[in-house]
DNA sequence: TGTACATCAGTGAACGCGCGTTCACTGATGTAC
DNA sequence: TGTACATCAGTGAACGCGCGTTCACTGATGTAC
């Protein structure tokens, strides 16, 4: 059965796309290279056709799912005034509907403790997409300097996955919809704050920007 | 070899202690039977005298973890004026130290992400052990009411946890030290802000306190 | 247009390995007399 | 006080199992003539 170029690279695409669900939903480790090929109409065999190692794999998956979420957020942003934009981010990110489908949902706070194990070249890859978040973050916020925005980006970052991570260690009861609602609070009163205190801050700060 | 039964207690003990450490470390599945016993300086096979599972041991090590860290907050409280414990909690967890040392640090961001993927006895132990860190959190701040302080204590442990797993998937450059000095600064401001917004929101809310 | 051959995505058995758990056994020590 | 026995924390071989990876093979299709 010999297909055409374009039949394998989509039958590859296939492979990353079931795989970066089912990473998110089972972890890192928590699921083999038979179940995702499994996922994907294939057996265990032909994966290295594909992949050079699982970990090949898994640095497609999750680089394939924050590229999608740094696109989604771009997005979003278009259609939101520049004002508006940090608290719509976090908004739509600190929901229920996130919590619960981590297949479906962001990289880092599924994915991030396991990442910080891996190899130097995994690592390397996940931070470059995070790094990839924040400046994306950065360039959408209307903010008065380049450090100032990346800044807020950092803010918005850190309170998106701590929040979410935290909601969902807490289950589906009150207080992880608490936990989601006073992050999505946080979001909108950081805007002006933040502002202030970077400005304040930055003659005496050590950043890298 | 028989021994009395304290010796059973401090060999117990001393095989969850090396445990909370490794795990910490290696992930909650990062680290086999054999290597925990042989950490503690025995051998696997005597792992059933002391643990019906190894996941019973999970729980005992990382409910000894966060034991630890209430304990420790709750004494560096009690060493720190009421106004500045909030700040003071923050700056403290979100060390270069903190960051490097995950065997030795606060298990919500290093084993959080897995913890979610357990069965539900053992997601169920470690979100009690989170509500007590935020119940420990919120009793120590000078605030308005209990809500109030229930909702600092929320903001707080989002920021640390957060920040602490940004800056690890940051690596150890700049960009990771500029990420905890933002989480610093954060909790720097957020004392009278918050209190502010949960004041006016408060009516409109829905919490679980 | 028709035929022979080369290609290579995909198959499924097999590999060595490490895992959590079980089990028959050991032997130092507490206890009964 | 001295002796025989029971206890049980700890040992190390063995279990079934699933893992990532390898490999000889298949067979539908593209290509050369």
């Amino acid at each position: 059965m010999r297909y055409s170029k374009q039949h394998k690279i989509e039958t590859h695409d296939r492979i990353v796309s079931k795989a970066a669900a089912r990473l998110r939903e089972k972890g890192l480790h928590g699921v083999g290279v038979a179940d995702l090929m499994k996922d994907a109409g294939l057996t265990h065999g032909g994966f290295y056709a594909h992949f050079d190692s699982r970990e090949a794999l898994v640095i497609e998956a999750f680089s394939q799912t924050m590229d999608a979420s740094i696109r989604n957020w771009r997005e979003t942003a278009q259609d939101t005034a520049p004002e508006k934009r940090l608290e719509q981010l976090v908004r739509n990110y600190l929901t229920t509907r996130h919590r619960d489908t981590p297949a479906r949902g962001c990289a880092v706070p599924t994915l991030g403790g396991d990442i910080v194990r891996e190899s130097p070249k995994t690592r390397r890859a996940f931070a470059a997409k995070v790094e990839e978040m924040i400046d994306e973050i950065a360039a959408m916020l209307p903010a008065a300097s380049p450090g100032e925005a990346k800044h807020q980006a950092i803010v918005a970052l850190s309170t998106m996955i701590g929040t979410l991570l935290l909601s969902r260690i807490a289950g589906t009861g009150e207080l992880s919809e608490e936990i989601l609602s006073i992050g999505r609070e946080m979001a909108s009163n950081n805007r002006v704050r933040t502002s202030t205190v970077s400005r304040r801050k930055k003659a005496t700060m050590v950043t890298s920007s």
